[in-house]
DNA sequence: ATGAAAGCGCTAACAC
DNA sequence: GTGTTAGCGCTTTCAT
């Protein structure tokens, strides 16, 4: 509607003078600047934005790309972004990109290309190094939460060490015949999270002198995926591990469903232990790693953020490992 | 990096025509047409939306505002408007708005005010007369999902009639003490989703000739919610109903967790039905009503689309009510 | 069917 | 401190 040639008309200044009061860059006395800020509020002046980035290059906004928008990490995740990007003026356009999707090379060739955003935030979505190389080369900066990415600076948790602990902890109750049951080794999350917490199992296990063979048991990482496992797995008294690790809240709570239905007593006959923070863990007094995701997200903002305002940090990227801490609840007892 | 007067000096042309040829309005041969795009495709020329926009007023994204992000409905909705958008070459900028949150004028008065979108999605929120005006008169068109708004286009269900159906099915069963667990009535969603459903429960109780006087409790809604609510109701057997409609599915399952700790039987001591077509109804075997997101965000984006097409649409608001089905399982049964 | 030129609304240099 | 001027990269009349 209106714009700033009609503000600095009004409060009779020139244009770049209403820009600066307005902005703040540049000098401009508090007399003016009241004439100015007053003016634009007397016709409702509100700056397109399309304008400035056209000569500023900026658009103050940040893309988000990410492979799950219902799944409980991913979308806490996502909360906190918006959160966080909404209170520093930002707006976040959003990719949905599941894993195995034709969609990904539209959204890279075309959607990204276009380059509407100041960076870009990827979420749990492993980069190829051309996919790098080509986000690079729109001159934005770039944060990765998940996992490493070369030449990307990122915030992830240790996966391997995550599922050692846990492991561990199942170990330390006095558990031998533990069992994983965690995501397909097939159909991977990126970052292999599913091979990688099995390794963590795998390497706890062996270290205390355990086989680990037939020590897995693949599922969907959901409720529904826990609980189609957990029938399978607790339906042979005979062959029913003491204790089970779940690669996530997720999948333990649905191993518990499954394990209550069955008439199996949680801890007693059998402990559960998964990896996350859910909400539901409460409910379920389940045992779990937290990995807190809001606090992921928040380093990932502050990182671009500042990597915005000084651009030399562009040659910083490094792996900053968020650390994750182990909440004891009554699902894991020793066996009996 | 490369601008559209590359492009044509590279296939010998003007600017103009370079703009014609890639964009497919005006004139342009086919020969023409060739050398330009085979130019732009040689030096990797994406166009700027930024300077489109500034001369076309149109900026091939859409505003999506939404009060949660990590409820299944509302993610259901976010996945399906992302896909729908993306494949019809929208950018999707989300502005998460919790119901009772500071943030909200800050996002119709200064981000919303912004105009970086062609049009505005808006899920689950209640627009109030100002932000309705405020949005119609940034001339962009708006369509709403969940519930009536005056002046807007809305998809919505009918949440009354729902509730209606959910409670007939228990009564059609035999039951006659049943009870609501629903949303607080006092701290609302937004287009009093709660009331509805509690309106729909005691319409369709009073017309069985069945008091609704003490049938209703308030909780959360979530499972844990449920949860909570179900050890609370269902604690002393003497004042147990036999049958519960619960306001969504997450509830319904909290409840029936609760129930299953306490001992209690589904359904031959107690049946449970849910609104919404949750992922885990299957594994609870809940009966319960589904409401179809995914439809009805196609039904929006759909409808946004076309009015953009035809501003003349502009004036067309009307509501359309999704129809909802009945998914029988074996949560619900004859009271013994 | 194509080219030349104007201008969308803003900010950044450069004068003063 | 403030005004003038020159574009940012594109689309769109208006000529031709």
């Amino acid at each position: 509607m209106s714009a700033i040639a009609d503000v600095a008309r009004l409060a009779g200044v020139a244009k770049a003078t209403a820009s600066r009061a307005l902005s703040g860059r540049g000098y401009v006395s508090d007399e003016t600047r009241q004439k100015v800020v007053a003016a634009a509020a007397l016709i409702g002046y509100v700056a397109s934005p399309n304008a400035a980035s056209l000569v500023t290059g900026r658009t103050q906004s940040v893309g988000v790309i990410i492979p799950f928008i219902s799944r409980w990490f991913f979308s806490e995740i996502l909360e906190s972004l918006e959160q966080s990007l909404l209170a520093q003026g930002y707006d976040m356009t959003l990719y949905n990109l599941p894993t195995h999707s034709v969609e990904r090379e539209r959204v890279f060739d075309f959607f990204l290309a276009r380059k509407r955003f100041d960076g870009v935030i990827s979420v749990g979505v492993e980069l190829s190094d051309d996919e790098v190389t080509q986000l690079h080369r729109l001159g934005r900066p770039l944060v990765g939460i998940g996992g490493e990415i070369p030449g990307v600076h990122t915030i992830a948790i240790d996966d391997v060490a995550t599922a050692r602990l846990a492991t561990e902890h199942l170990l330390s109750l006095g558990h031998t015949d533990i069992r994983h049951v965690g995501g397909d080794q097939i159909d991977q999350m990126d970052f292999a999270v599913h091979t990688k917490r099995l390794t963590g199992f795998n390497a706890a296990m062996r270290a205390a002198g355990h086989s680990t063979d037939d020590g897995f048991s693949a599922c969907a990482f959901t409720v529904p995926g826990g609980y189609e496992a957990g029938l399978a797995l607790f339906g042979d008294p005979r062959r029913r591990p003491t204790a089970v690790f779940a690669a996530s809240d997720e999948i333990a709570v649905g191993l518990i469903i499954a394990a209550r239905e069955l008439g199996i007593q949680i801890p007693t006959e059998l402990s559960v232990i998964g990896i996350d923070g859910h909400p539901y863990a409460e409910m379920f007094r389940l045992t779990t790693i937290e990995q807190h995701p809001r606090h992921q997200a928040r380093m990932a903002v502050d990182w671009l953020l500042s990597a915005l305002e000084q651009p030399s940090t562009v040659g910083t990227a490094q792996l900053t490992r968020v650390p994750t801490n182990l909440v004891m609840r009554s699902s894991t007892s020793a066996p009996r």
